[in-house]
Parts: C-alpha cells; structure tokens; sequence
DNA sequence: GTTCTAGAAC
DNA sequence: GTTCTAGAAC
C-alpha cells in the first residue's frame, strides 16, 4: 500500500568507515592557508592572526608564512632559521606597538610555550592584563605566566649559541608547571582557583576615567 | 587546542 | 546544593 514505510536509502555519500577527521592540531595551518581567514599583518616569510580564543585582551600568533616548521625543535642555528625567529619576533613587536598606540595601558609579552599543542610554529604576542572569557583553566593561566611561557629574546639568543635547541623540557617538567598553584604575576600571591584569581587580576587593571572627572 | 560533564571541593 | 576542575573525546 502507498503508506507502507520504505527503507530510508543511505546517502551515497555517507560513508559506512569513519573518515578521519582532521586533526585540532593541524588548525594553524588550516588558518592561515585560507585566504578567507583575517589576517592581522603579512611580511613574505611571517603572518600574524588573531588567537582564536584569545586569554587576554590582545593575543596574536605570528606564524612561518612559507615554511613548515613543526616546533623550535626543528629549526638549527643555520642562518636562515635565525632570521626566520627575528623576524616573527621583529613582526609581533610591531603588533605589540601598534596594539599599544591604541591602548597605552597594555604590556606585552612575546613568548613560545614549552610544549605547544598545536602543530607549525607560533609566536605568542598576549597583553598582561589576561582579561578574557576564554582563560578559563589553570593550565591555561601557567601556560603564559610561568616558566612554561619562554620569552622570545631568549630564544633567539639559545639558538645563536648552538647547532640546535635543547627540548626545553621534559614532559615531566612541563606538566609540573602547567600544574603549579595559581600565582599572580604581578604580586606573586597565591589565589585558591580561577575565579579568586580573576577577581584578584581587577585589582592590578589601572584606574582609568573613575575620579579623575576627565 | 576546546567541549562536555562527572564528581571533587566548597 | 552549587561551584569548580580535570579528564575523555571511537
């Protein structure tokens, strides 16, 4: 009869295998290969962009634009990888002082984490006031303000004086400080979780526009 | 990297 | 009971 049901044929192009997904890790490149993501500024070997989920007001990436380098660990002393580090930094120091002609509270530091996880190298360029909705954990909080968070300059120098980059650290070591207490970074307090911590942060922000009557 | 959420911490 | 964090994600 017309009302019987009939089998729901499956699309030809639902696959039955699990096709695999593109890995979260592969989503730098994905990023700054698509000529529809924004970017914030281009040099021919550098690119900067917006962090997706930024942990403070101002938080760009700047990223090898014409060249697959997985991590510091693969880039050598030779005197094309020394250039490619300056000039990443060089860019993010531009960023910085552009981002603080518009707002002259903001700090900057540039800085690669210790053990990233995302794929293709980035330079880190986030304000020091780390307000934002997306900080949200402790590991993200040590990620920049401990150890874990290894300044640009200092890099650029290590790599000057060897063949290669030591791993900068052990697993270990990496999950001990991304594991460590929550310490202010402007007092070095303690505070009992992210939400004590967020509060605290309020009293560091500058006072702007309160008594002044400007 | 994030999202989601169970269960720890309060 | 609510807040907060830590670990799985097929």
């Amino acid at each position: 009869t017309s009302s019987m049901t009939v089998p729901k044929k499956r699309r030809v192009d639902e696959p039955t295998f699990t096709v695999p997904r593109m890995s979260w890790k592969t989503g730098l490149l994905a990023s700054i290969r698509d000529v529809n993501f924004p970017k914030r500024l281009k040099t021919n070997n550098v690119v900067a962009i917006a962090d997706k989920y930024p942990k403070a007001r101002c938080h760009f990436l700047i990223l090898p634009l014409n060249r697959y380098v997985r991590s510091l660990t693969s880039l050598t002393n030779c005197p094309e990888d020394i250039s490619l580090l300056k000039e990443l930094d060089s860019v993010g120091q531009q960023i910085a002082k552009e981002e603080k002609e518009k707002d002259s509270s903001l700090e900057f530091r540039l800085g690669y984490h210790a053990a990233p996880s995302m794929e293709l190298l980035h330079l880190h360029v986030i304000s020091q006031d780390f307000d934002s909705r997306c900080l949200k954990t402790k590991k993200h909080w040590n990620s920049f303000t401990s150890d874990f968070f290894v300044p640009s300059s200092q890099i650029i120098l290590a790599l000057e004086s060897r063949r290669v980059l030591p791993s900068i650290v052990t697993d270990g070591h990496a999950n001990e400080m991304l594991n460590q207490p929550l310490y202010c970074h402007r007092c070095c307090i303690q505070l009992k979780n992210i939400p004590t911590l967020k509060e605290h942060l309020k009293t560091h922000r500058a006072v702007s526009g309160g008594s002044s009557g400007i």
